[in-house]
DNA sequence: CATGGAGATAGGTATATATAGATGTTCATA
DNA sequence: TATGAACATCTATATATACCTATCTCCATG
């Protein structure tokens, strides 16, 4: 007699260990972040995500905040300037998979 | 004089759509349910899911609750049975992004 | 070394989430 | 119709999150 399924469960600790990620990234704003980064596939200044988003300065900055403390994204400073960049792959292809469905619906 | 990247970035309409079913998802438990109901491939019974997640009846209940209310799953009764499956498939395409990942680092 | 632009942080308030223990509901069967 | 198994919900508490305004730091430049 064999299980439906041989393929074990993902265990727990990856879960925990992923779970914290994928819900840093489930937020409308930094979602937005993260799609504009990708797409720019260079590292972009505040302002110019702040552009980019639409939004509010101090948000803009304490989601970048949020988004680095999780490995989510680097950032690096230049003169004036802080410039941050993906550092997550997991981002970019969790970023895929909405993309790809986004339309539908 | 061309923009770096002619693909709009994805609206914010969809982000705000999207985002609270990633959310739901971020959990470990929630994911392990999914984890399971996806290997699974048929219907299985809360009890069963207890089991398989190890955890309490009334958090597991709990936690099928928001994943039906979110529409990742959903339910029907069998006599004294309540049988739960997947219903949302980017679910289970969030979950292969993931477990694709999950042996990393 | 004063100033202003770029960015970060603080502090407050409102809201959401997680978990746990206790209690309800539903249904099959004796 | 009483009972127990299978699920669901209620209530309470602790903790986290979102967002806003105001303020603070950092750095290039005059």
């Amino acid at each position: 007699m064999i299980a439906r399924s041989e393929t074990p469960l993902i265990d727990m600790e990856t879960l925990e260990r992923i779970a914290p990620m994928i819900r840093t990234v489930a937020h409308p704003l930094r979602l937005r972040i993260i799609d504009y980064l990708a797409r720019e596939g260079e590292p972009r200044s505040v302002t110019e995500i702040i552009n980019a988003a639409n939004a509010e300065q101090a948000i803009v900055s304490q989601q970048l905040r949020i988004l680095k403390d999780q490995g989510v994204l680097s950032a690096r400073r230049e003169g004036n300037y802080v410039r941050y960049q993906i550092a997550e792959p997991s981002a970019l292809a969790l970023l895929e998979c909405i993309r790809k469905r986004s339309g539908e619906k």
